[in-house]
DNA sequence: TGAATCATGTAATAGGTTACATGATTCT
DNA sequence: AGAATCATGTAACCTATTACATGATTCA
């Protein structure tokens, strides 16, 4: 049992907020600004049967109260799983290097999946492999900076500055986190 | 004769700058920030091949003079006005709302393919464009941000902050150009 | 001489895109 | 009654990933 695609994984936060028909799942995909996934039908329910073939999720009711058809999706225990493995993962180079994204979609589904004590430990292990790539390209762009063009030059400073940007949010969110996770500690100790 | 996929046109755009073989053009993508691309050779091979088919590159020499086989590649006419025609395209809302990453690959080859006032005309309406994107995120923040959880509300910011930061620096390159194209035209009228 | 790198590919597989198909139901 | 939307799919096509294959050449 490999790795799913990034619209599986999708899915199953989805479906961890809510159960929820493949066609509700299409809606909120397309309604939300999480919505540069793949909408349409012939990504959405292939992907769902695939995830019901690993037995990640199962159809509770094909309930026709109306008469309408409407397949209700949830997760199974299995599914819950590998949705947790997928959001603990740790944080690699190449992750930031390339698949911003995916860290982001983790992340959105984290704190109500994982709880804040593992979002806050993300967010640090974010923002070291942060610190350690914004170097990188800093320092490529002062070997080779002089042998591209202006435009080259700029895009490459483009990225540099939206990477710094992340660098300030976590800084930010960390700061979110650590008052919420300091504040149940407190709860906990005084119980 | 319909559009290329995001590597073709890199690959386009590689080979205006200099007559490169596949296998450079592999090192080059895999050295260099821009490399996100899929280096693979499954990937570049057939995607060269494709090209050719459409006749918008073409082998100038399969030069082996010390022996080692090495197949150069070169833009037809067709190809640069292909590339051309992928650089000049007007930057739509789903281009800044799901394809930064391929906005961002056409700026950089921008100057050198289409000169300093095409690029300055790209800005622009890139900052047009974003200027309108920021405030529909905004916007669904204010309205929905009440039902997210903390993480997916900080994932929108962390969005939308990346925006504000690109929106900053297209004011930043635009200022650049001005001055660079306001600089040719008075050489342009002293002549 | 053996290892690394140059240099180019192919095959199997999986997943997304586009477009089409189907039928029920709500709305006007 | 006709249009829009609910709701679920399928089929053809294309492309990327992964892994393998091949042979030459430089270097230690």
């Amino acid at each position: 049992m490999q790795g799913l695609t990034l619209l599986g994984y999708a899915l199953l936060g989805l479906l961890h907020g809510k159960n929820a028909s493949g066609y509700e799942l299409r809606k909120i995909i397309s309604g939300t600004p999480m919505g540069r996934f793949s909408n349409s039908p012939g990504a959405i329910y292939p992907a769902l049967r695939r995830l019901e073939e690993r037995k990640l999720i199962r159809v509770t009711a094909i309930a026709e109260p109306g008469g309408r058809a409407r397949r209700a999706l949830r997760l199974t225990s299995a599914g819950v799983g590998e949705l947790k493995r997928w959001l603990a993962a740790p944080v690699s180079q190449a992750d930031v290097a390339s698949h911003t994204d995916a860290l982001m979609l983790r992340f959105a589904f984290m704190d109500c999946v994982l709880g804040e004590t593992a979002t806050l430990t993300f967010l640090r292990s974010l923002n070291r492999e942060l610190q350690v790539h914004v170097p990188l390209l800093t320092k490529y762009l002062e070997r080779h900076g002089a042998d591209m063009s202006v435009s080259g030059r700029l895009a490459l400073e483009s990225g540099i500055l939206g990477y710094e940007a992340q660098i300030q949010w976590t800084e930010r969110a960390i700061g979110i986190y650590q008052k919420k996770v300091g504040r149940d500690e407190k709860k906990r100790k005084s119980n």
